[in-house]
DNA sequence: CGCCCTCTTGAAATTGTTCAATAGAGGTGG
DNA sequence: CCACCTCTATTGAACAATTTCAAGAGGGCG
C-alpha cells in the first residue's frame, strides 16, 4: 500500500531543525508540478534554485511563529505540517493542514499571521521573501502562479468557513477525510485508505471541536460501518458515497 | 454624524438593477485610493475605464450566484453586499461583507464559489474578467494588487476562522462590532457610532449563530453597558476597551 | 395609520463540552 | 526482545452554551 511512511522517517528524524545548501537541483523535484515553481523552465528554475534552500523539520518542531518577522516563504516537499492561530487563552485554531507541494508563507506582510509546526518529519525548500520578490519582477509567471495559488486558498477557505459556522460534528469529519482523500489522490497518492497523520486534537483544532468529539464521532461512523479504523493512522472509507452525502455534497 | 446615509439610498433605488456606461470617468472615484485601481496613472485608469461599466442595485437584490458563470469581477463604489454559500438543505454562511472599496469576484475559476447579494442598495464598478485578464498582461501593477488584495482576505479569513471555530457568542459579537468600526475607518467614516446596516439574521450567519443569539447577546452587552443601541442601526461602542478584550485583543 | 417583517424575549431541548477515568499504542531502556 | 512508561485515544456521565420552538414587541414602509 503505497502511503507515506512517516513512522520510518520519525526514526530519522532529528531532533532540531537542520538547514543545508541543496544538493540536488529543483530538475528532480518530486512535487514540482504541484508548486510554484510548475509554470518555469530550466534556465528559471535555475535562478528559483539559485536561492533556495532546505529546511528539515522533526515531528512537533515549529517552522516558526505568528508575529514573528516574514523573512521566507516555504514550499513542503515532504511531510505534514499544520498552521494555526492562537487566542490569548491558549485556544488555538488549526486554519490548515499543508502536505508535499504546497505552499506557504504568502502574506505580504511584515510578520506571519499565523504559526506554523510540523505534523511529521517534513521537508521544505526555503525561499528568502525579498529575494523571490525581486526575481518576481523579472519572472511574472511567479506571481501569476502565486495568484492562482491564492484563489485557490481563498475558495478553500470559504469551505472551510461554512464548515466551521454551520456544519455539524459528524458533517465536519466526513468533510474533514473526504478533502484528506482527495488532496492524497492530488499529489499522486492512494485515497482510500486514506492517511490521517494528524492527532484527534489537531483535528478537532481544525473542525472547531474538541478532542472527545472527534473521537467520539470517529467511533459512530465506525460503528455505522461508513468508515473503518485501521493502524497505521489509516481510515477506510468503506462507504464514500455516504460520506459525501453527510459532508454536504461536494 | 458623518454616517452613510443608506436609508435615505434605499429611498431611491430601483426595483431592479439598472446598468449604464460610467458617466463620470474614473478620474473622480471616491474610493478609488482603496481599490484594484490605486496603483494606475491617468492613462491606465482611462484604460480600465474603457472596460468598465456601472451596475446598480437595490436592496437584497442578488448580484450573482454561486454556480454562476465567473464572467465579472466588481469594485464596491457604495453601499454593503454580503457574500455567502449554502449547504443543499438552506443552511447558510455568510464568508464575507463588502463595503465601498472592495473588490469582488478574484477567484480564477470557471464559476464563482459564492453568492453575492446586496445588503444596502449599491453601486459597483463591472470589468468583464477576461478583458481584465488580458489587461493585467500589459499592467502588471493590476496583477500585483491583486496579488495583495488577495493575501489580506487569506489573512483575513484565517481570523474568520479562529472567530468561528474557537469563539463565544460574545466574543463573537464583539470582534464583528469592532471589524466593522475598524473598516469604517479605513474608509474614512467615524469609527464609533458604528453603522451595522446588515440584519441580525445576515450577522447571524456570518458568525455562526442564530438570529435569536445574535439578538440576546447585543441585549447582554448593552445590558453591561458596553454598547449602546442607537436607532437608525447604529451602536456606540461605549467601552471600546472592554470589547478589545473581550474579542480576544486584536 | 396599519400591516408586515424583523427583532426581542422566554422556556425547553439538544449538541457538544467539560471533567474524569480507562484503554491502547508507540517509544525507551533494560 | 520484552516490559514498562508515557502520551494519545476512547468512553462515560454531568454540565453548559447555543439552538429550537414559540410568542410578543417594535419599527419601517406602503
Amino acid at each position: 500500500m503505497a502511503v507515506f511512511d512517516y513512522e520510518r522517517a520519525s526514526k530519522l528524524a532529528p531532533a532540531v531543525a537542520r538547514e543545508r545548501k541543496a544538493l540536488s537541483p529543483c530538475e528532480a523535484c518530486a512535487v514540482r508540478d504541484l508548486t510554484i515553481c510548475s509554470p518555469l523552465n530550466s534556465e528559471e528554475l535555475a535562478q528559483v534554485s539559485a536561492l533556495m534552500s532546505s529546511v528539515e523539520l522533526g515531528a512537533g518542531e515549529p517552522l516558526f511563529d505568528e508575529g514573528e518577522e516574514a523573512g521566507n516563504v516555504f514550499n513542503v516537499t515532504s511531510g505534514t505540517l499544520k498552521v494555526y492561530k492562537l487566542l490569548p487563552d491558549g485556544r488555538r485554531q488549526v486554519t490548515g493542514f499543508l502536505f508535499p507541494g504546497d505552499f506557504l508563507g504568502l502574506a505580504k506582510q511584515e510578520t506571519y499571521a499565523f504559526s506554523a509546526e510540523a505534523v511529521t518529519p517534513c521537508m521544505l525548500c526555503r525561499f528568502p521573501r525579498h529575494k523571490l520578490e525581486a526575481l518576481m519582477q523579472r519572472l511574472p509567471k511567479i506571481e501569476q502562479r502565486l495568484l492562482n495559488i491564492a484563489s485557490n486558498e481563498l475558495v478553500a477557505a470559504q469551505e472551510q468557513m461554512l464548515l466551521l459556522g454551520r456544519k455539524t460534528a459528524r458533517e465536519k469529519i466526513a468533510s474533514f477525510l473526504l478533502m484528506l482523500s482527495k488532496r492524497a489522490r492530488q499529489r499522486g497518492l492512494e485515497g482510500d485508505p486514506v492517511v490521517v497523520p494528524m492527532s484527534r486534537t489537531d483535528i478537532g483544532d481544525y473542525l472547531g471541536l474538541t478532542t472527545e468529539t472527534v473521537s467520539r464521532t470517529f467511533t459512530q461512523l465506525k460503528q455505522d460501518s461508513i468508515i473503518q479504523l485501521l493502524p497505521n493512522h489509516l481510515v477506510k472509507l468503506v462507504r464514500r458515497e455516504v460520506l459525501d452525502e453527510i459532508a454536504g455534497g461536494f
